[in-house]
DNA sequence: CCCTTTTCACCTAGGTGGTAAGAT
DNA sequence: ATCTTACCACCTAGGTGAAAAGGG
């Protein structure tokens, strides 16, 4: 499914004229596997550490479908990851995003500098520029572990609209 | 509104490493404008030049939108231009192609490569290629004016199921 | 009479959480 | 008890011709 909310940048400081790709992937924050603890109703539950990570397959990448594009194009108005999908199935065949759930994940995005010139392979290190940002962290999961989330897609997600029951700007 | 049925191209030939764009435009197969002529029914009209043709603005041109893209992915798949609009509105500003209503008009479709030298512009004349196919060719209409194109269109264009009274295979 | 414009019900295509059943 | 899967009603978003109203 769909990541949401979805990660958005603008960008400034681009050589306009230029090529560049514009991507996203996602690391482990952690080696941990965790699980869920019901207090006292749904509504109060907590995240516990269950244990060690579930090995995880070389990481995926998501190309922004617009890249590559010049410089110019990506700076003049805010760039939407909201093709990219997440899933955790091992076998996936959609290009989809890997990911284990009930564990937590960095998104990363990365900016890549096309080089015109014909080594440009020698210059891969300096070509490339990775941007993260902590306060995107999340855990990933099947269903959601709490109600106060569930209420806060619902009014946020535009495609939820069938399960609000008020106007979410009296949210 | 969507030109239907879709204009398609199998693409053979290309260098699969160069960049090329892919385009559209439709030029006026004549200076006349038409009118219809009912003889017995709605069903059985038929065409009559009504004069010269409308002042037309120059035309527009429709890149496919994922040009620019190298030869290997122009050639792997038909080519298939179905977000190309057209209207009648001489002041849209949606680039959609402007038409005359009544007018016929002949589709063009264009294949530029995207030359890598400095000084490109010199070759602009040898870099590109137009292809004519004379049966694509039609009127330009904001109503049918044929119940069998309606039926035909109905039957074939899958947003229009609504309208259908029997399956289309047994038509 | 011929043509154009506007609005509409009815589709395609696909993104939501709910829900119930299943797995561990 | 906790988590996953499959299916569903209900949305967003947008492409159809029908029909009615309007223009010349």
């Amino acid at each position: 499914r769909r990541m949401f909310p979805t990660f958005q940048v603008k960008i400034f400081g681009m050589d306009p004229m230029a090529d560049y790709m514009l991507l996203m992937d996602f690391v482990p924050v952690d080696d941990k596997r965790y699980r869920q603890v019901t207090l006292y109703a749904f509504h109060s539950s907590s995240w516990l550490v269950a244990g060690k990570a579930d090995p995880a397959t070389p990481g995926r990448v998501h190309y922004h479908p617009d890249s590559p594009a010049k410089g110019a194009q990506w700076m003049k108005q805010i760039v939407s990851f909201d093709k990219l999908k997440l899933t955790n199935n091992l076998l996936d065949d959609n290009g989809h995003i890997i990911l284990n759930s009930m564990h937590r994940y960095q998104p990363r995005f990365h900016v890549v500098y096309v080089d015109p010139r014909k080594d440009s392979e020698k210059y891969a290190e300096e070509n490339f520029k990775t941007f993260v940002f902590e306060e995107t962290r999340f855990t990933a999961v099947t269903a959601y572990q709490n109600h106060r989330i569930t209420q806060l897609k619902i009014a946020s997600n535009p495609f939820a609209k069938g399960f609000r029951d008020c106007d979410p700007e009296d949210w």
